[in-house]
DNA sequence: CTGTCATTTTGCTAACTGACGAAGTGATGG
DNA sequence: CCATCACTTCGTCAGTTAGCAAAATGACAG
């Protein structure tokens, strides 16, 4: 009820988390992926996922070593489906996320191997840091 | 963009803000009002109502000494109609705002003038304090 | 003016949150 | 087995937040 409808408001109320939801929009992708992405540590991604999971608006696919997030399709919670359809919807135009869709597709030319070894190093130069002054002081 | 929407679901991501907004969906009330049902200090609650006017949740009215605040009508922002959507539509059968709303039933039978001045002291017997164990810890 | 009253703001404390680095897990592949 | 790798969990720290009590604000009534 309403401790439901705050677990899932929570989840979504993270800049970070709204980027992670926005990225798996285009379909699934594994934490190494979003990790690039993002450009946050390892641990910092898997924390926003779990929490994303809890609020079951992410679901979870583990195919060896890789663990693949993807938007939910079955909901454990009533509220996610609408959240989930806002978030959709919403910051159609928002610089930070089109820079992480450009990210993204560069993320998408290197093979996972390559990229999990390497992280953010692995992209070509016309990918640069993401630049901290607009939001989110998403790096380092 | 991402950074208004962050503050629009923090401001619906704390369940007294929602009880608030649930409250606030029957028509305006003042704050020593809200103060009542809530059993919350003063100064908590006008703290709320304030992250809920700056999200462009609710809207103000000033009438002499008392500050009436209301569901928003005009938008400040894009998101906050759709937030306030989804908060009406959701949690309709939640106890804690069933209890929120008989509450009010009881607070609205009672003057202005001897609410703010008892607050909660003001309601008739059988309006007991708010049960703790269920949710928000709202008592003192 | 002066006091009173409803509300807001301020100071403070305790609890929570997001970030990192490092240690722990479990699967893959020598 | 044993090392490696992708991911998760843990420990820690800085910054934020909700709550109260109390001081400040601004309106009304003498």
């Amino acid at each position: 009820m309403l401790e439901t409808f705050e677990i899932v408001s929570k989840a979504v109320a993270d800049p970070n988390r709204v980027r992670i939801l926005k990225l798996l929009e285009t379909g699934e992708l594994c934490v190494c992926q979003l990790t690039a992405v993002l450009d946050l540590a390892p641990g910092t991604v898997s924390k926003h996922l779990a929490a994303l999971k809890t609020a079951g608006l992410v679901q979870l696919r583990r195919d060896g070593r890789w663990a693949y997030y993807r938007i939910a399709e079955r909901q454990l919670n009533p509220y996610a489906p609408k959240f989930l359809e806002l978030v959709g919807r919403a910051m159609a135009d928002d610089p930070t996320l089109a820079e992480d869709r450009r990210v993204l597709a560069a993320v998408n030319a290197v093979p996972l191997q390559v990229l999990c070894d390497l992280g953010r190093a692995a992209l070509p130069a016309n990918v640069p840091a993401p630049d901290t002054t607009t939001c989110c002081g998403g790096a380092k």
